[in-house]
DNA sequence: CTGTTAGCGCGTTCAC
DNA sequence: GTGAACGCGCTAACAG
């Protein structure tokens, strides 16, 4: 080579191997820069067989929440050295199954799942690979994997007791599919808390949504006022739901909290607010990334060779819409 | 091989390839299906030299600002069957390099930077490394490269015009170094506007921060109150100032917009609120994603072989800040 | 300490 | 149509 120098002299200057001549090293280093040159990180991987890369699927990072998730993912992964991919599931399972199929052919050392397969249709894959995995969020239910989620469950039922502490008999719910996880555990949330408090759970007051959005809140919210007696205050079982009723109930001529109080799961007005309106469980968006990185850097480093679950304990933001 | 078939044989079906036949082919597919089997593409990458993966920096992804851009290229990358690999700058130089570096070494086919290098100091590897760049929403002045962003300038305009059609005349100016782009264009939409109206510009009314966040749009207010005669209306370069300000305000016992009127550049309520606060300017965030990303596909598969900049209009939206 | 050799997994000739 | 052989850029033994 141009130094003088054999290639995996050159390799192992890079790699800062130690049996190196210090003024060979210092030589090489020299041309190198000089040179401008950039080793080839991919053909490196090819013969070590890791990429230093980890992959992430969410389902909409222009959600506050989820970006955040995504910043706690990031930083974590950069401190290590690690980089990361990311896929828009856009609640497409399709979508997931493409990405997953992507990633795997990338050769990421590990992935990070929000999953909008309910039944983990599109894990096969990765399963059969042995790529680390780690879920966040959405659980899977029968799935032997790492998980970093909320206690969604305990939060709901704190959203609702405290509408019943503030006066309330009268509580809907305006939901999603119980078929994903947080879904379902925040409709126990609610079952449980109004049983405990001896109220009579109404099934017309339960309206179930095909998606957690905007326009499904907007329309169920229609459905629910038209109840004879209609309820007084809402559940939202998450943040999309809310903003969609609130804004269906102004259009109806009710005011919130007057005519009708709510309460929603996860933050709405993340801190670019002046005046927050919702009253709110706010879930550790950053926490759960950072700590589902954390896990799946420890199963990638073998430090870790058990599954483990991790549930962060929402917290309550009481606002004026209550 | 298994097939009874040779290893290039199975390349040929992987890719497609005409010269293979029919019945081999469909041998071939039912044993890999059988066997889970997962091309390695960054092998493929090796010899091909295209990964089919596009960089991406920005300075904050929790800022729904940055997060819908993402979105966007995200979008647009993967209907083209590209990846996209992440990296949050932060706003920290360093970091900007540090991700240039190992963008680089993983031969990303193009990359798409907000830079928070003022002069392109993280960019000279890139430029001898003709990889394909489109800068996005910040310019750098004498960069010879493609760039998506916004006509910040006339937009800082309209904001300051309708102030003053507001009758306005004392206007305070909060903002960041005019080193950043974005911020020297709407600093000039602002004398601009002033100058044209014939109102003076004072130089006390101006204040420049170190960083466009909340914490130093929060200490600047409280200098610019303490003019004689007080400003009756101050525009904030960005969303991050503008909240700043809006809470430094409110903690003096000032009143907005009555003891003073706000307008900001950015959108700060994101669709997550059910009344918008601040009269702000809105920048196609999304749409910049898209184009961008545009740009750099036709960059990278030499259908566009000359730098491009494309200046998008921003929108004004009437809140109750004003 | 340093050079040589043999792959990593795949695409691409070039013969057969 | 299909297989063998070579090389993409790099690391990991193995000799020297």
């Amino acid at each position: 080579m141009r130094a003088g120098v054999s290639i995996s002299t050159v390799s192992r200057v890079l790699n800062n191997h130690p049996y190196v001549k210090d003024s060979t090293r210092k030589r090489v280093e020299e041309l190198l820069a000089e040179m401008d040159y950039v080793p080839n990180y991919n053909a490196s991987s090819l013969v070590r067989k890791r990429t230093k890369t980890i992959a992430v699927m969410l389902p909409d990072i222009s959600n506050n929440f989820f970006a955040t998730i995504f910043l706690g993912i990031e930083e974590k992964a950069s401190q290590n050295g690690f980089v990361v991919i990311f896929g828009n599931t856009s609640e497409d399972v399709n979508k997931e199954k493409e990405y997953m199929h992507m990633f795997l052919e990338r050769r990421v050392d590990g992935i990070i799942l929000d999953p909008v397969s309910v039944k983990g249709e599109s894990l096969r894959p990765i399963l059969n690979n042995e790529v680390p995995l780690v879920l966040i969020d959405r659980e899977i239910v029968g799935m032997e994997t790492s998980l970093v989620s909320s206690n969604n469950e305990k939060g709901a039922s704190e959203l609702v007791e405290y509408l019943i502490e503030r006066g309330h008999e009268r509580i809907g719910l305006i939901t999603a599919s119980k078929e994903t996880s947080v879904f379902d555990m925040r409709n126990r949330g609610y079952f449980g808390a109004l049983k405990r408090a001896g109220l009579e759970v109404r099934d017309e007051y339960i309206k179930v949504g095909t998606k957690p959005v905007q326009e499904v809140g907007h329309s169920l919210v229609q459905s629910l006022v038209r109840c004879d007696p209609a309820p007084t205050a809402l559940f939202a079982a998450n943040n999309g739901l809310a903003i969609g009723a609130a804004h269906g109930l102004r259009e109806l001529g009710y005011e919130v909290p007057n005519d009708m109080a709510i309460v929603c799961f996860d933050e709405l007005d993340n801190g670019a607010v002046l005046d927050p309106f919702f009253t709110s469980m706010n879930q550790q968006a950053y926490e759960m990334g950072v700590k589902a990185t954390d896990l799946l850097l420890k199963q990638i480093s073998k430090e870790l060779n058990v599954t483990k679950k991790i549930y962060l304990d929402p917290h309550l933001f009481i606002r004026r819409s209550t």
